[in-house]
DNA sequence: GCAGAAGATATTTTCGAAAATATGTCCTAT
DNA sequence: ATAGGACATATTTTCGAAAATATCTTCTGC
């Protein structure tokens, strides 16, 4: 048990169970908290510095977002990490995020075109600034997650938008497990700069399939470099 | 607060707070506990006969299913209805099904074709045996939902039936909720038959097109009779 | 030697009290 | 009369102890 030790309370939340479920969430979104480990309250307490009710309402959160799995009586484990996991996080994304897509191309205005463009902007000067493998630097996965953020920003469906923003985390915890293991990441810069012009460009079939593939290649390099890490076939 | 009285106590779940969250979950999908409700403790302890940490537990898994809300420090209240939150829910359940009925068509195999046409039948066999409304009738509803789940069974994402699932919860409270004031249900057994015909027929475009209609179309409904009660235009 | 019971230990689950926070009421000064 | 502050009340949030349950260990009978 590795977990961010007590850090100043109250950060993310007013509560503090809210505050404890987003630092819970980071650590086993890292992998500081290893799929499969069980999550014991006596530890997790030491961890934390809450108490066991606290614990459990995080914990029983968690749960919800697929990122812990709870055995009745059993207690709570970090949800384990297999390919049949992955392969079926990659396609709901993949359908998910097509859609809301296609939405914003066509509700997007002025605003939309702008976003889109300054943030892929902002993205491509972090990758001018830092050297070799921007993917590990937390500077860079801002940039590059608002980026995609502003791509479906006017989709108009928060129901969509929580299912999305729970499986980009869940799939994070893949990417993140293949990291230590991945020896230079393929280039994005040029995924990335055609999939913004075939937006504002409004040509939602060619947006939509570079997504596709966006998405996929991504969840296909973690197979290849921690496939060994992935329990079940 | 009119929810359901203090019933034998662990019916659904092994652990209490298991227990409380499905007994509430129904509670609010029925309508007895109304939209927009606020839950207080005091008063939930009282009904559910559990303590606050329980309670809270229960509560907090129900507003990862979108059915409370919580505002922190201020408790929590039972989700309100609005019209936007129905579209959105419809159009999502649309997108989903639709993914889920295509797959199902695809992957499905001889015992796939025999559970869509037995859940049918047997939903049939009901409608012929009730009067008039059955739509009311526990008996009828479970059939319907065991008919609609076996035309996906063979989605095979365990993630996307997830979803499926609560976005049916969410729906099925905006349909128990202008049940009181609908005056006669339209008659979907030839709705249900053409679907079934076009799923085993593996016409994939009919049958999708016809299962948008079908959630479409309750949608729609709901809106004609309770639009009063929908806050929010 | 081994299955199964009985007891001991570890862990989770539940409770009700205490602390923290929000809400309502009354009083005062302007 | 009314805004603002101070107190009182209502409600949520958090805690650590107690109860319930599971897991491990040991012992007995065959």
């Amino acid at each position: 048990m590795t977990a961010s030790a007590v850090k100043s309370r109250k950060e993310f939340g007013k509560t503090l169970a809210v505050d404890i479920t987003h630092r819970l969430r980071q650590d086993i979104v890292a992998c500081r908290l290893k799929p499969g480990e069980p999550l014991k309250f006596d530890a997790l307490k030491l961890a934390f510095g809450a108490s066991f009710t606290t614990l459990r309402e995080a914990l029983t959160s968690l749960t919800a977002d697929g990122l812990v799995v709870a055995e009745e009586q059993r207690g709570f484990r970090v949800a384990p990490v297999t390919s049949d996991d992955l392969i079926d996080i990659t396609q709901t994304r993949i359908l998910i995020e097509i859609e809301l897509l296609s939405r914003s191309i066509a509700n997007g205005g002025d605003d939309w075109e702008i976003a889109v463009m300054s943030t892929l902007h902002r993205l491509g000067r972090i990758e001018e600034r830092l050297p070799g493998n921007h993917v590990e630097n937390p500077e860079w996965q801002i940039a590059h997650r608002q980026f995609h953020e502003a791509l479906v920003s006017c989709g108009r469906s928060p129901t969509l938008f929580g299912i999305r923003a729970s499986l980009f985390e869940r799939a994070e915890r893949y990417r993140n497990l293949s990291a230590m293991f991945r020896p230079q990441p393929r280039d994005k810069v040029g995924e990335h700069r055609a999939i913004m012009q075939a937006a504002i460009a409004r040509d939602t079939a060619l947006a939509t399939s570079l997504i596709d593939r966006h998405i996929r290649s991504t969840s296909d390099n973690v197979v290849k470099y921690a496939s060994h890490l992935l329990t079940e076939s």
